[in-house]
DNA sequence: AAAATACTGAAGTGTATACTTGATAATTCG
DNA sequence: CGAATTATCAAGTATACACTTCAGTATTTT
């Protein structure tokens, strides 16, 4: 088991479509045909997306009889929040007093 | 201000130069030429992929002369961690629970 | 005022990758 | 058995976008 890197994860996510089969995931397991079903991509393009998203351990499946069922894997998103975290330093605990001071931006010309 | 779009977030977060330049942004804000110093990438790239980190409200800018200062927004990140909450429904509480034993930070109760 | 600095805009190029089709395996069912 | 279902492999296409160069705009410095 290779510790997952932020960018395998974050390059995961970055694609519509892939998003898409997270999100409709997250209401269950299911096969990769029934996955496919309202994405309108073929059952081969799903598959490849598969791998990418196993390959960020956001996705993990099992294979019983012909049937491939693919779930959320809670690792990729654990280390996800753990980045995110990170990369906040002073985000949360000095957004409160100069959040509104530093916020203004210039409006692009 | 229109509602941040969780697939601009993670297009933004997709791209690897992007991802080091939140990466640098979270030291501090620095200038645009500064933040592209150690990319080896030309500055107008710099300034197209500010753009797009721009959007997905990762990063604010604000420019004070001929310089103009970049650091971090955390509207972004917090719409992210709450995309993240939403595909737990299948990972339930799993992701705190290995969360807390994994990470040496300090417990939240 | 001229030069240097810091960025911005327009426009074009090249490559990564999302997608396809067609063939092939593996398992279940009549 | 043969047919249907579910998924996978191999190989090719094409489009989005990351990046470039060159030219232009403000601002600061000497």
């Amino acid at each position: 088991m290779p510790a997952i890197k932020i960018d395998t994860i974050l390059h995961a996510l970055g694609d519509p479509t892939r998003r898409a089969m997270v999100e409709r995931l997250s209401h269950g397991p299911m096969s990769v045909s029934k996955l496919a079903e309202p994405l309108n991509v073929s059952l081969t393009a799903v598959g490849q997306h598969l791998k990418v998203l196993k390959k960020g351990r956001l996705v993990k499946t099992q294979k019983s009889g012909r049937v491939r069922i693919c779930m959320l894997d809670a690792s990729g998103f654990m280390v996800l929040k753990d980045w995110i975290d990170e990369q906040r330093p002073a985000l949360e605990k000095k957004l409160d007093r100069l959040g509104e001071l530093l916020s203004e931006d210039e409006p692009e010309p």
